[in-house]
DNA sequence: CACTGCATTGTGGTAATTCA
DNA sequence: TGAATTACCACAATGCAGTG
């Protein structure tokens, strides 16, 4: 896709854009590509690069910025990553607290701000999960607050919107009934067999009707 | 505080030069 | 000989200092 020497400049150029957040002119990119090239040049491997949709100037006279397929490209292809020394990794293991989920992606993030300077957002991956128990809380005429235990010990909280004003009973009605059903199965097999069973009801109205 | 002039930086276009 | 590269020019955007 791109010879070695559009490879590098475009590295040169994405590395000088996440150091100082500024557009990268050539005469910059000459100076610090490593390569002896006049900024001349530089401008018509840039005009590439932007014709490939992997950098884009800002407006007429600045100098160019990476895209999102800039981005992209940079990390799947040109970034270099050192691994870690076994007793590196094995100190961040220790710090990580494996054995308490509730703290992993709390401690997760705050590692990885510390390590690259800048805000860190850890997600959890999807998988497959136990649901053990559900409770509902009324905050308010129409907004309930769910609490999920998961078979892990993980809790989730949610404020829901509802569309009419549910009453503490309905709601503790609600979630014994869940609870009897569905404690010890998949997240997934729960929302499947509650849309199934909506579905029945709904039938089943539909034909009394 | 708004305006002006200047310096700096960067661009696109084009002619000249280099080199395989 | 033609593609690649370089040098140069005119122009645009921006920052900054000076001025009224």
């Amino acid at each position: 896709m791109l010879d070695d020497r559009a490879r590098i400049l475009l590295k040169t150029l994405i590395e000088r854009y996440i150091a100082d957040g500024h557009p990268v002119g050539s005469r910059t990119l000459s100076r610090q590509s490593g390569l002896d090239l006049s900024p001349a040049t530089v401008r018509n491997v840039m005009a590439d690069l932007e014709e490939m949709g992997l950098i884009t100037s800002p407006h007429t006279s600045a100098g160019r910025i990476p895209t999102p397929r800039g981005f992209r490209f940079f990390v799947d292809t040109l970034l270099v990553v050192e691994p870690l020394k076994v007793d590196e990794a094995e100190k961040l293991h220790d710090r990580l607290h494996p054995d308490e989920p509730q703290r992993v992606l709390s401690v997760a993030a705050s590692l990885l701000s510390n390590l690259s300077h800048f805000a860190g957002v850890v997600m959890a991956p999807r998988r497959a999960t136990m649901f053990r128990q559900v409770e509902f809380l009324r905050l308010s005429d129409r907004r309930v607050l769910l609490i999920i235990v998961a078979g892990d010990g993980s809790v989730q909280n949610r404020i829901l919107s509802t569309h009419r004003d549910y009453s503490r009973d309905e709601l503790v009605e609600a979630a014994n009934y869940i609870n009897a059903h569905f404690a010890g199965i998949e997240f997934d097999e729960v929302r499947r067999r509650l849309q199934s069973e909506l579905a029945s009801l709904r039938d089943d109205i539909t034909a009394l009707m």
